[in-house]
DNA sequence: TATTGTTATACTCTATAACTATA
DNA sequence: TATAGTTATAGAGTATAACAATA
């Protein structure tokens, strides 16, 4: 946020740089969590079966108070309609989840977790904690997870005040 | 969410929960940085036509001193060999790598960008850190960044040291 | 024997568009 | 007209295993 220098190759120069240090944390951000994100997905299916998609979505259930419709429980896992109605479908083949018709809104699909889903939940949650601390929590410090939480918090709150740049907008028709 | 509790159900008891605080930052971390992730993507294919996964590997080549061989170039983008081949093949179809044979070792290939691929990233990334800052460093104070950088430099190195799971390890044939 | 890279294949997942039904 | 959800379908991506060639 000093002095702003003018980009070296091609491109708008109407977008300042990021400065190195963003940069830097930018991608070890990214590099990260990517590594984490493969180490866990390891773990849910070696141990569950599942994605962390579906373990996102039956956790949000079973720690939630009850059941949730298909929209609330999409938010913020899943960015398509019919990505849920996919995932939605597996866990219940599975027994894991139902869905059954809302008695306040007919257009809504209230969906639960079943108790199978519970004991699945239950049953892999150890071995996903221990991945997470011992990748995670292990080179960190208690300031550090604090501050951590709180930066990313901040981050997560701010994206989701933004407007989806394409959730909910319907594509404009051009002319036929 | 004070004291901690024993495993409800079924599961290892020899695995403590993780605290509160742990848990949250966890999922606000793996959270926020999918939101991220996301609208990258959204991003670079837009602009680019790219996954960002093409974009890490494009972008490691055009900002490092030269070629790299296959193995080199997938270190931490890409979890399998085959992944690679698929990425520098598609990479290779449109004319932004080109993939040669070293002349140290005659198993290796070596990949270099092309001035197509190097103008691709440069075209690319105004964008790209326009939405990387207005996301991400928007609502984050200096401060914030370095330590953010700094946790997760020590988080991605972590793993980085420990034996990767599945990584090169060959499964042993059960018998047959 | 171990390593580098490719291929074939199967599978998972995501997203767009069209559709139904209700508010 | 807008919203909730499903379906069909197409496309992108990933991983495993088998393979060839070189170290």
């Amino acid at each position: 946020m000093t002095d702003s220098q003018p980009p070296a190759g091609a491109g708008a120069e109407s977008v300042p740089p990021l400065d190195p240090a963003q940069l830097g944390t930018y991608f070890v951000l990214m590099e990260a969590v990517s590594l984490l994100q493969h180490q866990v997905e390891q773990q849910l299916r070696a141990e569950g079966g599942i994605s962390y998609v579906q373990f996102q979505l039956l956790a949000r259930l079973a720690h939630g108070d009850g059941p949730l419709t298909m929209t609330g429980l999409a938010d913020g896992v899943v960015y398509s309609r019919s990505g849920l109605t996919y995932q939605a479908g597996l866990l219940e083949k599975s027994g894991l989840i139902t869905r059954d018709p809302s008695p306040d809104d007919d257009r809504a699909t209230l969906v639960s977790v079943t108790d199978d889903g519970r004991a699945l939940v239950d049953r892999v949650l150890p071995g996903h904690v221990q991945v997470v601390r011992s990748l995670l929590f292990d080179p960190l410090a208690g300031d550090d997870v604090r501050h951590l939480g709180d930066v990313m918090t901040r981050v997560r709150d701010h994206m989701r005040a933004q407007p989806p740049r394409s959730a909910a907008s319907r594509r404009r028709r051009p002319a036929p």
